[in-house]
RNA sequence: GGCCACGUGGCGGAGUGGUGACGCAGCGGAUUGCAAAUCCGUGUACGCCGGUUCGAUUCCGGCCGUGGCCUCCA
């Protein structure tokens, strides 16, 4: 596989070609979620991105050429205070959340990554870390709290194009008076009683145990895991600041990645949106998959969120919703019973270029229209292209008809039989009859030469 | 205020310096006992004002509008 692969790099700020700095092995590195709630289906849109292109790369390197790691931040102030609140024990929290994380991932077709570390598990590789930091003279230990000096690191700012005045004059809290600058952000922080807390190395010079601030973990763990520097590091828009320009800053100041800012190309994917605003939990306006795949599949959700390209803003509605499930129910149709032959060009060339998903899915919709016109062919290539894009993993059967119950399945059948009897003694009216009897149930039929099938409407 | 994006037809959403992707919805027709599915056909667009150009939705400038970020956030 030779396919050119190009994404908008953030860092750079353009799109060019990417080029791993070993192609027999790949890093992918995906800010994972922090583990006290279940996902909202903005979260998600970040792990289909990079589902996706994780897919891409394996396709176009070899799937065992690439390495995918995702962490779970479990370790944080959110999660303490939902614990809390609950008054439940933290594990409880957090085995929860990344329970429904996992399930709600996998139901929107989600390959696992092949590293999943946990920020828990990593605390002695972020304790080296923050000590090779205070060694280097690029972080100092303040009231208990381990500073990083962002005065120290030249390129700080250089992710975000943020300066340092434009840092301070907009900041939206107070600055902790133990910080020599008010860009310096938290590696380590004290921990009261009852709290998570770890004791630091006895040379850092701090009474009592702490826990790692958010950036650190990642930093750490991209080391431990992967390696830096790594070649993609993924994560959403509102990520890039602090979040990633912290993690460059660490991760350059702890050892020389070569000029490298951490990865060698960051992707950024826009947010969801709901009405005119970005989701959030903050703002209370989420929907969650678990909502969703109550009324919807679960391919249906990831159609919909490959239906703008990565980078754009997505405004998220039923309309949308609507739209991915009729589009789907046209693909399997055409698709029928073929097996998924070679990936077609078109999409492997439209997702190549920086995630162009929209366009893939038109070229799915020209495979359609062959396929449907008699190709076999085309009906292969529709499978494959799809299943490149983490759809069209079902047979249609149960794509049409799956979920539905045996007795369920029994008795539709046994409706079907009946109404072609009626029709054939042209007693429209009770075929009518039962039509409009499964109709109320959901369930829609489809008249052909061979006879009846129903499906779930 | 600073930084970063973005403004395309009823809706979603690509793309391009020069014959208006693709999809959903709609409308007309074929098919059907009637529907459903399928097929054929079909309309509407590039925020505003300048500039460059033979020609701009596409490049440049300004304006207006929207969103994100400015240490909670995918």
């Amino acid at each position: 596989m030779t396919t050119t692969l190009s994404f908008t790099d953030t860092y750079q700020g353009e799109k060019r070609a990417f080029t791993p700095g070993d192609p027999s092995r790949v890093t992918v590195y995906c800010c994972g979620p922090t583990v006290y709630a279940a996902p909202h289906i903005g979260n998600a849109r970040a792990g289909v991105v990079a589902d996706q292109v994780v897919r891409l790369l394996r396709h176009a390197y070899g799937d065992q050429s690439v390495i995918y790691a995702r962490n779970l931040t479990d370790i944080d102030d959110k999660i303490i205070k939902t614990a809390a609140e609950e008054g439940v024990a933290i594990d409880i929290v957090t085995a929860r959340a990344t329970k429904a994380y996992h399930a709600d991932l996998a139901a929107l077709g989600c390959l696992p990554p092949d590293l999943e570390p946990k920020a828990t598990e990593n605390i002695d590789a972020m304790q080296a870390l923050i000590s090779t930091l205070l060694t280097k003279g690029f972080a100092y230990a303040a009231e208990g709290h381990v500073l990083f000096d962002t005065k120290a690191f030249d390129a700080y700012g250089g992710l975000s194009r943020l300066d340092r005045d434009a840092i301070v004059a907009g900041a939206r809290v107070e600055v902790a008076p133990y910080k020599r600058d008010p860009a310096d952000f938290v590696l380590w922080k004290p921990s009261d009683e009852g709290m998570p807390g770890w004791d630091g190395p006895a040379d850092w010079g701090l009474t009592g145990q702490g826990r790692p601030g958010w950036h650190i973990e990642c930093s750490a763990m991209i080391e431990a895991a992967l390696g830096a520097p790594i070649d993609l590091h993924l994560g959403g828009q509102d990520l890039r600041f602090p979040h990633h320009e912290n993690e460059i800053a660490q991760s350059c100041c702890a050892k020389d990645l070569g000029g490298v800012p951490l990865a060698r190309t960051w992707m950024h994917n826009g947010m969801l949106r709901m009405g005119a605003e970005k989701m959030s939990k903050s703002l209370g306006n989420i929907v969650t998959p678990q909502e969703l795949l109550a009324d919807w599949q679960g391919e249906v959700l990831r159609m919909a969120l490959l239906s703008a390209q990565y980078r754009q803003p997505l405004e998220w509605s039923d309309d949308l919703l609507a739209s991915s499930k009729t589009q789907l129910d046209k693909f399997y149709r055409a698709a029928g019973d073929a097996e998924p032959g070679a990936v077609p060009d078109s999409v492997a060339a439209a997702l190549g270029d920086d995630l162009n998903t929209p366009a893939a899915i038109a070229a799915l919709h020209e495979l359609r229209d062959a396929a449907q016109g008699g190709s076999a062919e085309a009906a292969s290539s529709l499978r494959a292209g799809g299943q490149l894009l983490g759809l069209l993993k079902e047979s249609e059967e149960a794509w049409f008809q799956g979920g539905e119950s045996a007795d369920d399945a029994a008795r539709y059948d046994a409706l079907l039989i009946e109404r072609a009897e009626a029709r054939k003694a042209r007693d429209f009216a009770r075929a009518d009859a039962i039509r409009d009897q499964l109709t109320s149930e959901g369930v829609v039929i489809e008249d052909s030469p061979d006879g009846a099938t129903w499906r779930k409407a």
